[in-house]
RNA sequence: GCCCUGGUAGUAUAGCUCGGUCCAGUAUAAGCGGCUGUCGCCCGCUCGACCCGGGUUCAAAUCCCGGCCAGGGCGCCA
């Protein structure tokens, strides 16, 4: 379909105008103030002699009024050329209106069009008709222009902020570890291999190593970042790329982390529902800040539970999915799952000291989705290496992470938090691709 | 990797069971025109689609086969 302004408009330049207020800034008390706005045009409604556009900028929506006789003729003109999301600046004048939102309006002494937008567009951005998610990830940063959208995004900001100052503040440090590594056989996920000059090397799926070597000199330390799995899993809560929020902390056990892990998930949820008010209103989500601490149970425990519940399982067996969307009916919010035998977990995590079939690691739970799965770590290099072999991995090829071991190495304990997962939860979305900005799976690898 | 479901205009859908009523209906978007207080504005007109290939049949959007694509579930996820 032809669009009519692409052949014939000439563009205006953004020159010297510069913004003096957002869209929420705009109010009543402004009237008669001057004002310029830039922004998108997100809906147009022409009423005959009398224009409404609705300007949206990343504060939200405010509305344009053009009288047809009563605004200078080049922004009536201009007016009517325009078209959804074309973007835009508005100098004019603040004008109290019961009737507009806000009640407030803008009415334009100029107006500077400075690009078009192709139509029709691939989404109805009002939200009026509900597209696809294959189709609004093709269409990503048009999708991201809706309010509800944006909105996750601000929630994962305010969570990122209230985990940075949280441990911070805790005395942990923000550190960064290679995402480029040599080995492939640190465990049985799948990982990318990428040409590095002359040499295979992968992309890491894990700061599990750094984390633990960085310990010997900071103490605690932690990590937000990327991680890569090349699993060809198809549900609604994985991905191939995901941000991992990873702490690690030195002369600490498993319940000593767990405090910190439930601390900062209480902490978060305060945060955001205090400071994302908005957000979450426009995503129909309130968030119940959980008490602490969260309930634990233990492997045998969940055992029995499912057992009861019809589900048979034997000791040393990994929880089927279908088991676990049980368990998070029986527990419908935030709960441990501690005490899993030792063979059930990776070969880092630490035997319990009085039975070794258990192990220090766990699994924070929401409902029926594992938020985050940590433990204490094996710290005796001698110990380390064994439950290497029964893991069938080969210890020349841990070789420089086990020489680490051999300077002091204390007693440790950590945990890592799939940032998305938890983002699913703080918004009450329920497909891991809406809270990712440019998803990644085994299909997807653009937008 | 296995299983299930689906693919109709830019978007979202109806029609498919039981082939002919469908040169495919509706909403929204888009285009043109009208309208001075809209806020999912309204009114009129217009444009635009059966995933690809093969088969069955007098006749296929509809039934069959193959392919491609998508969604979901399982497994996997140290």
């Amino acid at each position: 379909m032809l669009n009519r302004a692409c052949s014939s408009m000439v563009l205006d330049k953004m020159g010297d105008m510069r913004r003096t207020h957002y869209a929420a800034d705009i109010g009543p008390e402004l009237e008669g103030q001057e004002v310029t706005v830039f922004g998108w045009v997100h809906e147009i409604r022409d009423l005959g002699g009398l224009r409404f556009l609705i300007l949206q900028d990343r504060t939200g929506k405010l509305q344009i009024t053009i009288h047809r006789h009563k605004v200078v003729k080049e922004v009536v003109e201009k007016a009517e050329t325009l078209q959804k999301q074309y973007s835009i600046g508005i100098k004019g004048t603040v004008k109290k209106m019961g009737k507009a939102p806000g009640g407030a309006e803008i009415v334009p002494n100029e107006m500077r069009i400075f690009s078009v937008s192709q139509q029709p567009l691939p989404l109805d951005i009002t939200g009026r008709t509900k597209a696809e998610i294959d189709v609004r990830l093709d269409a990503r940063v048009l999708d991201l222009r809706r309010e509800e959208n944006q909105a996750i995004f601000r929630v994962q900001h305010a969570a990122l902020q209230a985990i940075r100052s949280y441990l911070s503040e805790k005395g942990v440090m923000e550190v960064f570890t290679p995402r480029i590594i040599v080995s492939a056989t640190e465990g049985g996920a799948a990982l990318f291999p990428v040409a590095y000059f002359n040499r295979e090397a992968f992309l890491a799926q894990s700061p599990q190593l750094y984390k633990e070597q960085l310990i010997l000199d900071f103490e605690q330390v932690f990590e937000i970042g990327p991680f890569f799995r090349a699993e060809e899993s198809h549900t609604r809560r994985h991905l191939s790329e995901f941000i991992s929020v990873d702490l690690e902390k030195a002369f600490a056990n498993a319940e000593d982390v767990m405090n910190v892990l439930e601390e900062l998930i209480h902490h978060v949820c305060k945060y955001v529902k205090e400071n994302c008010k908005r957000e979450l209103e426009l995503l129909g989500h309130e968030i119940v800040v959980p008490e602490v601490p969260f309930k634990r149970l233990t492997y045998a425990q969940v055992l029995e539970e499912l057992e009861e519940n019809k589900i048979h399982l034997n000791w040393g067996e990994d929880i089927p999915t279908p088991a676990y969307r049980i368990l998070g009916k029986l527990h419908p919010y935030y709960y441990f799952i501690t005490d899993w035998p030792t063979k059930a977990k990776a070969f880092y995590i630490k035997p319990k000291d009085d039975n070794p079939e258990l192990s220090e690691g766990f699994d924070l739970m929401w409902k029926w989705v594992e938020l985050s799965s940590g433990g204490a770590r094996i710290h005796d290099k001698e110990l380390l290496m064994k439950r290497l072999s029964e893991q069938g991995l080969s210890t020349e090829s841990f070789k420089t992470h086990l020489q680490t071991f051999d300077y002091g190495m204390p007693p440790h304990a950590g945990w890592g938090l799939g940032l998305a997962r938890f983002v699913m939860v703080l918004t009450g979305v329920k497909n891991i691709r809406e809270v990712v900005l440019f998803p990644r799976d085994q299909v997807r690898l653009t937008p």
